[in-house]
DNA sequence: ACTCCATCGGACAGCGCTATCCTAGTGAAA
DNA sequence: TTTCACTAGGATAGCGCTGTCCGATGGAGT
């Protein structure tokens, strides 16, 4: 292979033109034989072998930016998460990313710090870069941004909670019911006196809190006053002082339901340096499994959310979006599993 | 301001030309005038202001797949960490994207897994997008990707370690250094068989493990004997069995210096299930001061690496010579902070 | 008064790709 | 045979922006 044949522009970038003339074919064919264009606008198949050969062999890559500014639409996906500080988050994050990445898709990541503004303007910015997709957390946002979403016609898929509405994609499961699932399991192990004690108070952590309320309500235990609620961030020390603040506030709790497995964490160690004895004293409970909740002492009783899993469905159902398939379902409920360990 | 003002194309878009239309000046002036070029191809005072006031007006948002086009650079910043598990990469990503996006460049995560051919892979399909900038962990990477890196005349900053190349730019810590002032801390805390346990064996636990060999040389206390390095991944769990393993094996190890906090963390759980006195009978020490380490009993001594820092200053440095600006100095030393808690 | 040069706005031509229309060729139906 | 879809490749024309030259203007120097 000559200079001259990589080289048709003064760039020395391989073009699809390029391509096309190694192939003998003109470069708008080649496009079509290398996208393998959707609904088949047929490129025939020998043609579509000497276009691929012949692209391995100059080993052209296709520009993206080219790409987008002629069919206004980019090869990104933007990933919209609150936190990168919840490994909740990272976990979905990467599954999404292992999974949109083998097919040719960049995710870009924006952090929206819980705040509905943060995301109105973040999305504002991504808009610009023309995503295919976009992944959201929750339904929680502003009108403007909701309308941004809508108007813009990029397929969008909601994670971590469901809804029935028609045309609204989701992949999650129901909070509230694994708040009820949790509290459920403390009331089986004969606890009456249960708290809920939760920081960083988003949509999801209060219907976890609704799932808890309904529950106590069900057995007849519910009191107010065993809801500890704080807004500052979730993180062991504020878990360990919150189990403090309860414990001396209400001595008769006899189980504490954590919104979140770091709280809980946080909790558990307080209580193995205060020498409050767990489970017979205070059982405690926390939520999502995360990393080191199985290697406390005890280990930590949770509610494993299977956030892996909802990054590949919702990644795999905006790609089915994205390519203008079918969809079998528009919200897909992944379900949680009850993690019962030494903790309760 | 009427429809036809804000539409002069078909795909309803408000682009620079229409801003220009609207001030009175020519696209290229308003492109200039928007972008307050570089090495100021001066645009007047006055025109800038109409330009600027025109867009605002219409609200325009420049296409970034157009810009990118046209001047074959785009504004993403390709940024490559090993892991998306270890919070440390994750602070450093945050810092990074927290100092990037507001000055209008989008960051492009790519997740190695430690592995050299995957990152050359990343690289390559990445280069594609014509990145703005590039930051990359630490400096071990395959030939190929190091000549694709050079070739592409891409300004790229390297984290995590330093180096005296010239031409090379990096911001970091020696990590060596740091892995020797912990060995130190513990030699002067009266210990003398010191064990070095590790996972994840990468580069910088590499020379961590060589700081720690140096102290111990240097006090004459060195035992190969006590080096327990394991190929797997980091985990609490994996450094709760390699402390079992180690204490069986070697029953008189009056100290352990961890290569993550991870493992530190795992080792302290089983330390305290096993009934083993952390610090009287061995003290434990970790590395990266991660999550939770502080909420440990006792609390986790470990060596907390500026990881913040580094992504600030490595994307502040990247800016400079993204834009073409004089960097102070090509190697940025951050340096490491021994933190000195109750478990040594 | 005239030349010269520095300054700053604009015309032009793409960047590399794809949407859109068009045309030639094919086989089936009448 | 003739007509008529229908298929598959190609020509054309941009997508929205910026690099590169070019030319007009005005002040300084002699």
């Amino acid at each position: 292979m000559t200079d001259a044949n990589k080289r048709s522009r003064a760039s020395g970038r391989v073009t699809l033109g390029d391509v096309a003339q190694a192939a003998g074919v003109s470069p708008i064919t080649a496009s079509r034989a290398l996208r393998g264009e959707v609904g088949e606008r047929g490129v025939a198949a020998d043609l579509v072998v000497r276009v691929r050969d012949a692209a391995a062999r100059l080993s052209y890559v296709p520009d993206p930016a080219a790409r987008a500014l002629a069919s206004s639409r980019s090869s990104h996906v933007v990933v919209l998460i609150p936190l990168l500080t919840n490994t909740l988050f990272v976990d979905l994050l990467e599954a999404v990313q292992r999974t949109l990445t083998p097919a040719g898709y960049q995710t870009m990541i924006g952090v929206t710090h819980y705040r509905a503004e943060e995301e109105a303007q973040l999305l504002q910015s991504y808009m610009a870069h023309r995503p295919a997709g976009l992944i959201v957390t929750g339904f929680d946002r502003t009108a403007a941004a909701q309308k941004l979403i809508n108007a813009s016609g990029v397929p969008c898929v909601h994670v971590m909670e469901t809804s029935t509405q028609p045309g609204v994609y989701c992949v999650g499961f129901s909070q509230a019911e694994a708040g009820f699932a949790i509290t459920a399991h403390l009331l089986a192990q004969g606890r009456r006196r249960i708290a809920f004690v939760a920081a960083q108070l988003d949509p999801r952590v209060m219907q976890r809190l609704e799932g808890y309320r309904g529950c106590l309500r069900e057995a007849g235990c519910f009191d107010a006053n065993l809801e500890l609620l704080d807004s500052g961030n979730s993180s062991m020390a504020l878990g360990g002082r919150l189990l403090e603040t309860l414990l001396a506030a209400h001595s008769d709790v006899d189980a504490i339901f954590f919104c979140n497995d770091d709280l809980a964490q946080g909790g558990l160690m307080a209580a193995l340096r205060l020498g409050v004895a767990v489970p017979s004293r205070v059982a405690l409970a926390g939520f999502n499994d995360l990393t080191g909740s199985d290697q406390m002492l005890p280990p930590l009783t949770t509610v494993r959310t299977p956030r892996v899993e909802i990054g590949e469905q919702a990644a795999l159902m905006l790609m089915r979006l994205m390519r203008k398939e079918a969809v079998p379902q528009s919200s897909v409920d992944v379900g949680y599993e009850l993690i019962v360990r030494g903790s309760t």
